[in-house]
DNA sequence: AGGTCGACCTGGCAGC
DNA sequence: TGCTGCCAGGTCGACC
């Protein structure tokens, strides 16, 4: 799925297009996106205004009239599209009174839809670590996380207990910023690097934001436009290619069962 | 208890 | 052309 870059993209689009807007109708297509009955999910949304749209991690919250929340998570194929056209993997089609639609859009339908009256019911929400961009996330508490365990930083930063949003592609750009190999020991890394590190996730986050995300295969904008960050990719899905700072082949490991990309030359 | 791995789905692509 | 196997941005639960 998009992480925190792309869902923030999304985020911030369907703020300016749909916010005040109200759902006239919701038309289910698939119903096996939905984490509730459909009758009840329909009747919670259908004459509700968006009073806003926020990020948790890379869930979207659709903020109702009502006070209750639409709760969208795109896991990895979901897209939120204002106005876009229905083809084959939309799900979900949200129609509003003034005539304009959004709609879900989810290939492998991993993807999941629910209306709560409370954030809390969601027990992702409950596990989910801070966001990187708040003063909660900093580099004590990184360091005190790290010292506890024994596994290797890539499966660290992917953790969302640990810190909320941050996916496969942004952990392998920022492990490259900071020049450490995903496979060091998180217990092993320096207080200096630490802080380093703190900043790399900072600043690779705001980088993909301003470029509004990686579209890989599946990612589409509010818009249903492509992000362009993945041009400015450093290592990822660029095995055997020259790394940008030293030239030698970017490698292709597995690391926590997922494809992990890196610079054997310079990230130690 | 911490940590790893497969399952959940669909489809694109490389290789034969 | 057509088949097989591998791969894909996330998350959860079973298992070691």
């Amino acid at each position: 799925m998009p992480e925190l870059p792309e869902v923030e993209t999304i985020v911030r689009d369907l703020n300016k297009s749909l916010r005040s807007k109200t759902f006239s109708n919701v038309i289910v297509h698939d119903a096996f996106v939905l984490r509730q009955q459909q009758k009840d999910f329909i009747r919670r949304i259908k004459g509700q205004a968006i009073s806003k749209i926020t990020r948790r991690g890379k869930a979207v919250i659709v903020h109702l009239a009502s006070g209750e929340f639409l709760i969208i998570q795109l896991m990895m194929t979901g897209q939120l599209i204002a106005n876009g056209a229905k083809d084959l993997h939309t799900r979900i089609t949200f129609n509003f009174s003034d005539g304009s639609r959004l709609l879900y859009n989810d290939q492998r339908r991993f993807g999941q839809l629910r209306v709560v009256a409370h954030l809390s019911e969601v027990n992702h929400f409950n596990i989910l670590g801070p966001e990187p961009f708040s003063k909660d996330f900093n580099p004590s508490l990184m360091s005190e996380a790290f010292h506890k365990t024994i596994r290797p930083i890539k499966n660290v930063l992917l953790d969302h207990t640990f810190v909320a949003g941050i996916g496969n592609i942004y952990a392998c750009e920022i492990l490259f910023r900071s020049r450490l190999s995903p496979r060091r020991q998180a217990r092993r890394i320096s207080r200096t690097e630490v802080k380093a590190m703190h900043r790399n996730i900072i600043e690779v986050l705001e980088e993909a934001i301003v470029h509004r995300g990686s579209s890989m295969r599946n990612y589409r904008d509010g818009a249903g436009q492509k992000g362009r960050f993945n041009e400015r990719l450093a290592v990822y899905s660029r095995q055997g290619l020259p790394c940008p700072r030293c030239q030698k082949p970017i490698q292709r490991i597995t690391l926590a069962g997922r494809g992990t990309f890196y610079c054997g030359h310079c990230q130690k």
